[in-house]
RNA sequence: GGUACCUUGGCCGAGCGGCUAGGCACUGGUCUGCAAAACCAGGUACGGCGGUUCGAAUCCGCCAGGUACCUCCA
C-alpha cells in the first residue's frame, strides 16, 4: 500500500491528506453518549464510523490514543440555560442516584458496542470525573477576558471572542447577524447576549449534581468537558475530533472557541462528522421520539421492525453507506444487508474448501485478480473511509471464491493465501465484521453442537436415500428440515445446512 | 427567515468531466432426480429546464421537492 489516508475535514470542507502532528502517535477524540437512556440506532453510527477509523489508523501502524467520553453531567434538556440536567432528571423520575443511572446506561452501552464489535477506546473519561479540569478551563478563559461571571454562573463572551477570532468558522454561520439582532432583546438577563453559552452553571442546593467552584456551587457547561478532557489526554493540539453532524453547532463550535480562548490557538487539526440515520426520511432522534433502540433491533421488539436484526446486520447496513451520507432505515434495506452479509460470510467459509494448483496460466490470472481486489480495497478505505466501495470489492472477491468453489477456474497456493488474507484484513480486522455464533457461553455451544450433529445425521440418511434413488424419503427429510427453518444446500461433496432465523 | 446539504434503475446505495460500482429483488439459462445454493446472462438509471464543454449523473444558473443545523439530540 502506497497511498496515504485522506479524510474530509469539516473545517476546510475538503478532503485532506492525513498528516499526524506527532507521528507515529495519533490523538483521536470522539464525542460519546450522554448516558441518560438506552442507545439507539443513531448512536451506532459514530461508534462504528470511528471504530473503522481507529482500526484503520492502527493498521497503518500509528499508535492511536482514542478518547471517547461519557457525558454524565452538564447536558441540559431543552434550552441550554433553563433545562434540567438529563441525567439528574432521569434519576429523579426513577428515584435513583444519578450515578446509578449513569452506571446502568454505561453498562448497557458497553454491552451493545461489544455486540456491534466496536472496539473499546483507549480512554473513556467521564465528565463528572473531570470537574477540576473544567473549572481550570473556565478560569483560563475568564483570565483571558473571554468570559464573564453573572449570578454564580460563568458565560462565554461570544461577541468579545468574535472580535479577536472567528466564532462560526466550523459551522459556517455568520455570528455577527446573530449578535446584532439579539442584543436588543436582553439587558437584565444573566447573559449579555443570547449567543453566549454557559461555561459554569450555578446550581441551587436541591440540585443533586453540584460541585464547589470559585463562583459558587454548580456544574460545568456541556461544551467544557470535551475541551478539558481532550486537552488533558491528547494535549493542547491533537489530530482528529469526531462526532455526529448534529453536534457541529453549537457543541463543536463552542469547543473551538473555548480552546482558542483559553490557549490562544486551535486544539484540533481535523474535524470529522458522521451524518444522521433517518427513518422515513426524517432524522432519528430522542427528542423526536422516532428512534429505535439497539436492543430492540437485536430482539425485534419494536413495532416498526418486521423481525430481529443481528448486530452484524446493523453494522454492515451502516457500513454500506458512506459515513457522510444520510442513510435511511427500512426493513427492506436491512434485510438486503442481512442477505448480502450472509453471502460474504459464506464465501469466506468456502475459502476453506478451495483446492489449488501449482502452475497454470489461469491461476496466474486469478492471482492477479486477487491482488487487484486487495489494492482496490486499500484505495477505497484510505479514501475518506469509503466502506461501501470496500464492500463492493469484497463482493467481487466473493464471486471469485464461489466461481472457484463451483470448480471453474484455478488459483495458486499463494493466490489463495492472499485472498484469505484480504478477507481477514478488510472484512474482519478493518470493517470489523465477524461471524455470529449464537450464544458464546460453553454450555449452549455444547447444546448447539449436539443439535448440529443431529442435523448432520439426518442429512446423512438423506444421502443414503438419494443414493438409493428413494426421492420420497430424501425430499421428506429436506422438506421437514426446511419447515423447521433449515436451509439445505447440496453440492457434489455432500450437503451443508444453515439455520435461518 | 438565515446557513449548509440532498434528489441516481423496483428498493438500498457508490460516483467528484469520458471507462460495467456493488447489494437486495426480478427475468432467462447452466448445474441438479426435483429444488435450494452457486455460477452465467439480462434492464443503460441519474428531479425538471437551460448553459459551459469535443464530451456532464458529475461543473454553472434557474425551478421543483426534501433534509439538517440555527434550542437538547450521534
Amino acid at each position: 500500500m502506497t497511498n496515504k489516508l485522506t479524510i474530509y475535514n469539516s473545517l476546510s470542507r475538503k478532503k485532506e491528506v492525513f498528516e499526524p502532528i506527532h507521528a507515529p502517535h495519533v490523538g483521536l477524540y470522539v464525542c460519546g453518549p450522554t448516558v441518560y437512556g438506552d442507545a439507539h440506532l443513531g448512536h451506532a453510527r459514530p461508534a462504528i464510523t470511528f471504530d473503522v477509523l481507529f482500526r484503520t489508523l492502527s493498521h497503518l501502524k500509528y499508535k492511536v490514543r482514542y478518547v471517547r467520553n461519557i457525558t454524565d453531567v452538564g447536558h441540559l434538556e431543552h434550552d441550554a440555560d433553563e433545562g434540567e440536567d438529563k441525567v439528574a432528571k432521569r434519576a429523579r423520575l426513577e428515584q435513583l442516584e444519578p450515578m446509578e443511572v449513569v452506571q446502568r446506561n454505561v453498562n448497557n452501552y458497553h454491552r451493545e458496542m461489544e455486540a456491534l464489535n466496536v472496539l473499546p477506546p483507549s480512554i473513556e473519561p467521564h465528565a463528572s470525573g473531570h470537574i477540576i479540569e473544567q473549572i481550570e478551563l473556565v478560569k483560563e478563559i475568564l483570565k483571558n477576558g473571554y468570559a464573564y461571571e453573572s449570578q454564580g454562573s460563568v458565560y462565554f463572551d461570544v461577541a468579545k471572542y468574535n472580535k479577536d477570532y472567528n466564532y462560526g468558522k466550523l459551522s459556517g454561520r455568520n455570528i455577527e447577524d446573530m449578535l446584532s439582532t439579539t442584543r436588543v432583546l436582553d439587558g437584565q438577563q444573566e447573559k449579555h447576549n443570547s449567543a453566549d453559552f454557559a461555561l459554569w452553571k450555578n446550581a441551587q442546593p436541591e440540585h443533586i449534581m453540584r460541585w464547589p467552584s470559585p463562583w459558587g456551587n454548580g456544574f460545568p457547561g456541556w461544551h467544557c468537558e470535551c475541551t478539558a478532557m481532550g486537552r488533558k489526554y491528547l494535549g493542547s493540539e491533537f489530530d482528529i475530533h469526531g462526532g455526529g453532524m448534529d453536534l457541529l453547532f453549537p457543541h463543536h463550535e463552542c469547543e473551538i472557541a473555548q480552546a482558542v480562548a483559553s490557549q490562544g490557538h486551535d486544539m484540533v487539526r481535523y474535524w470529522m462528522h458522521n451524518n444522521m440515520i433517518t427513518i422515513n426520511g426524517t432524522k432519528m432522534g430522542k427528542s423526536l421520539g422516532n428512534f429505535i433502540l439497539l436492543k430492540e433491533f437485536f430482539d425485534g421488539s419494536h413495532k416498526l421492525l418486521e423481525k430481529a436484526y443481528s448486530p452484524m446486520t446493523i453494522r454492515f447496513f451502516i457500513l454500506q453507506a458512506h459515513y457522510r451520507s444520510t442513510v435511511d432505515f427500512s426493513n427492506e434495506a436491512l434485510q438486503a444487508s442481512e442477505k448480502g452479509l450472509q453471502r460474504l460470510l459464506e464465501a469466506y467459509e468456502n475459502l476453506e474448501r478451495l483446492s489449488t494448483t501449482t502452475t497454470s496460466d489461469k491461476a496466474k490470472e486469478v492471482d492477479a485478480q486477487v491482488a487487484a481486489i486487495k489494492e482496490k480495497c486499500y484505495d477505497a478505505l484510505l479514501d475518506d473511509l469509503n466502506t461501501p466501495i470496500v464492500i463492493a470489492h469484497l463482493f467481487d472477491g466473493c464471486k471469485l471464491i464461489n466461481t472457484l468453489a463451483a470448480g471453474k477456474g484455478e488459483i495458486s497456493d499463494e493466490g489463495l493465501a492472499e485472498l484469505k488474507a484480504t478477507f481477514d484484513l478488510f472484512m474482519f480486522d478493518l470493517l470489523g465484521l465477524r461471524q455470529e455464533h449464537g450464544q458464546s457461553n460453553d454450555s449452549s455451544n455444547e447444546r448447539e453442537h449436539a443439535f448440529g450433529q443431529v442435523v448432520d445425521m439426518l442429512l446423512e440418511q438423506r444421502m443414503q436415500a438419494k443414493a438409493n434413488k428413494d426421492w420420497a424419503t430424501s425430499d421428506k427429510i429436506r422438506d421437514n428440515l426446511q419447515a423447521l427453518g433449515f436451509e439445505i444446500k447440496d453440492s457434489k461433496e455432500g450437503s451443508t445446512w444453515r439455520l435461518n432465523k
